[in-house]
DNA sequence: AATAAAGATTCACATAAAATGCATCTTAAA
DNA sequence: TTTAAGATGCATTTTATGTGAATCTTTATT
């Protein structure tokens, strides 16, 4: 049982932009400090801003930043938008061709484990994943001032 | 967010020896039924077996049956024995290179929703998915007679 | 205007985990 | 001794996921 890496990524993304609320960040700094490529962590980013989390200013000075205040942002909330599918075993899919299913009580159980997940994830929002802004940014290795990178 | 396909084979193989209670099934039986191959059936009873959740008999006139009392089988323990990994996100993993990892709460969080996912699986038993026994031998197109196939 | 720095888009490729199945071995009833 | 069953090991295929190059679009700065 896996969450896909974009997943990750784009919760790191969010955590990364919630320590920096001051200044706008660029995709290469965050590629550069989580790294990755530059291009992979634009696919992150644009379903980010797709879904209306983050806000992207092109031309020279632009970046990324938060749309949505930190406490608003929910991780279930996040996690449900970014992962492709919560198809957790065949019969959930219409395709199934599964013999059982018209009398399996398995999906039922299946689906509401499911919902006791994300359930859970939504109780944590992104500001209780930044609380300790400083530590992260030390983490991170930024301060105020932009690195030179 | 999937479960891995021989974690799902794996709970209908117990709710098929379930239903069955009377008789030993065989592993060619199954694989007809589910219309997956033999060799590959094989590898989720093997488990299994390994697991004590089910015993395989050799030779002419074996096959399977379960071993443990249907109500004592917990759906959470199944999924808990039979998925390879439960390493949501990479931070999971010993070799994680996340910067963010040592003041990340993120980690906790999904932790706990794990947690809460296989909580609300072991509310559920074999017995729970079987009540049902009439229902599931005429879905599986079997009768207290052994198919000819 | 021109240039540079940023995000956006499209395409193609790589990788690893799952799934699948063949061939062969072992066991035990008939 | 034959046949029907499970057990084991190996090889292959498939697919989701991850990855990145190349190019386009936008905008601030000079």
């Amino acid at each position: 049982m896996h969450i896909t890496q974009h997943t990750d990524y784009a919760l790191r993304v969010l955590i990364y932009l919630g320590a920096c609320p001051e200044r706008r960040v660029t995709i290469k700094e965050m590629a550069s400090s989580f790294d990755i490529s530059r291009s992979h962590l634009m696919k992150i980013v644009t379903r980010l801003v797709t879904d209306g989390f983050i806000e992207g200013v092109r031309g020279k000075g632009g970046g990324l930043r938060l749309l949505r205040a930190p406490a608003d942002i929910g991780v279930g909330e996040v996690v449900r938008r970014m992962e492709p599918g919560f198809d957790l075993v065949e019969c959930f899919r219409t395709d199934s061709s599964c013999l059982l299913s018209p009398g399996c009580r398995l999906k039922s159980a299946l689906r509401t484990a499911l919902q006791a997940f994300l359930e859970s994830l939504d109780t944590t929002t992104l500001a209780d994943l930044i609380v300790n802004q400083p530590r992260l940014r030390s983490l991170l290795n930024v301060t105020a001032i932009r690195p030179s990178a």
